[in-house]
DNA sequence: CGGAAGCTTGAAACGTGTCAAGCACCGTGG
DNA sequence: CCACGGTGCTTGACACGTTTCAAGCTTCCG
């Protein structure tokens, strides 16, 4: 069974089988969601933990004058609302963008979980601290970063993250967004994203075929971004010269 | 004695007795930080868990070019560090920016009282979402708000921060931070911060006096900086037409 | 009194947004 | 089978917000 939650967080944990076992359970029933469906909004008080197991979701904010502002993009393994519980409401929305498969972990299961099991919980809360060291990421890359490398920076994020749950093949990976999606991570117009999108195709750092990207250039991809993945903690202690070793295949 | 952390947290848990003599003792001991200090850098590993009981800190990532985004403010009552041994090493540094008093707490004080007290590890867990959800709400104004609106977003946001933990006095408060500095947290350059603050005090949303800074108008500044907040999570539950009533002083 | 740090202002350059139009692709229905 | 409409992509021209460079000013403190 394909387990993207376990195979992310196999990342932060030694996990033993019974954790193994705890893992495949929770996302033995799954149910499937549309595109652009709005799974939780502002303001809510979920009762149940959404997990993404297939598909590509999203956080996100509605500004007052209509604009949407993406804060983070949720793949296979990502959890949704892992800690609502303890923060009260929901202060933004969350959404899928392509049709999803999603598990729903009633809180009480949770619960139990982060009581009976350490590691399960260790693991648990190095994800929302991931997700937290993401968004430093983001931030300091659309304070300071040209459009350019943001998008190269975001591609770069997207094809380690993705690589971590084993949906890259080859350097070539799913990227089912829209540019007006893309647009609205990078506070970046369409039209601007579509150029940037242009330019990194004409450098010939990626290619595109229908939704499907390949990185023909890592190394320059990555110098391009200044992308350094010491941010996502997909292995501990890492040696800055460890870098280049993530990318291989 | 003056406890910013367990006011603080007060806003999330029912504290007992107990848990304030806990809150009181682990601040019992401070040191002094003179200003523009680092206290921890990127790959760090730190042994102690670093608090801020006086002062202005801040997070931040500097850049290949060397420019600085600072991707949180620091004030009393914040953990500068509290679940990094779950992630492995800083990525990121933190700083002092005024001199300040800090608390170092060793680990393993933290890790007995995690694992002995439930209301006391939930309200750690609540201020870690809370900064996370500040994270949120900042990348959400870097994408999508107008430089001044931007700027007037960060004093609200100070504002309500620091009157949590009683550092508002009749809508005035110490606000230590150059420009470069504010502009270093909002991805602007020195010169524009400077012209967005101007329209502030020629709108007559603020005045400032040396270091300190008073809300003229509550409302319009809010209103002007399309001021939601909910993010904060200063209180359970809030329904939209309590937004006002945490201005009142 | 002098120097450093921070604040303020002006003018020009540049990156990104906006508006507008046209193209490519794809699934649907006649 | 093709026409059609919708959605997403692409390109050009111009407007606007922000940066950069440069200079002068104010405040504070040794």
């Amino acid at each position: 069974m394909f387990n993207p939650l376990a195979r992310k967080l196999s990342l932060a944990c030694d996990f033993e089988d019974v954790d193994r076992q705890i893992l495949d359970d929770i996302i033995s029933q799954s149910r499937k969601v549309g595109p652009r469906e709005d799974i939780i909004r502002e303001g809510d008080l979920p009762d149940d933990v959404h997990l993404v197991i297939e598909g590509f979701a999203c956080r996100y904010k509605i500004m007052p004058n209509g604009n949407r502002q993406i804060v983070a993009f949720l793949v296979p393994g990502d959890f949704c609302d892992l800690h609502v519980a303890i923060l009260g409401e929901m202060d933004h929305n969350i959404a899928t963008l392509t049709p999803c498969r999603m598990v729903e972990i009633p809180r009480e299961t949770i619960e139990e979980l982060t009581t009976s099991n350490p590691r399960i919980t260790r693991a648990f809360w190095w994800a929302t601290l991931v997700d937290e060291a993401v968004l430093r990421e983001w931030l300091a890359g659309m304070g300071q970063r040209s459009a350019d490398r943001q998008l190269a920076h975001l591609i770069c994020e997207l094809y380690l993250r993705l690589k971590s749950v084993g949906l890259v093949n080859d350097h070539s990976f799913q990227m089912p967004l829209t540019q007006q999606e893309l647009g609205d991570a990078m506070g970046l117009s369409i039209v601007h994203t579509n150029r940037m999108m242009t330019e990194l195709r004409t450098r010939q750092f990626v290619s595109i075929q229908g939704r499907q990207i390949r990185i023909l250039d890592v190394e320059g991809l990555t110098e391009f971004a200044q992308f350094n993945p010491n941010y996502l903690h997909l292995k501990r202690h890492r040696a800055p010269d460890e870098v280049q070793a993530f990318f291989g295949d």
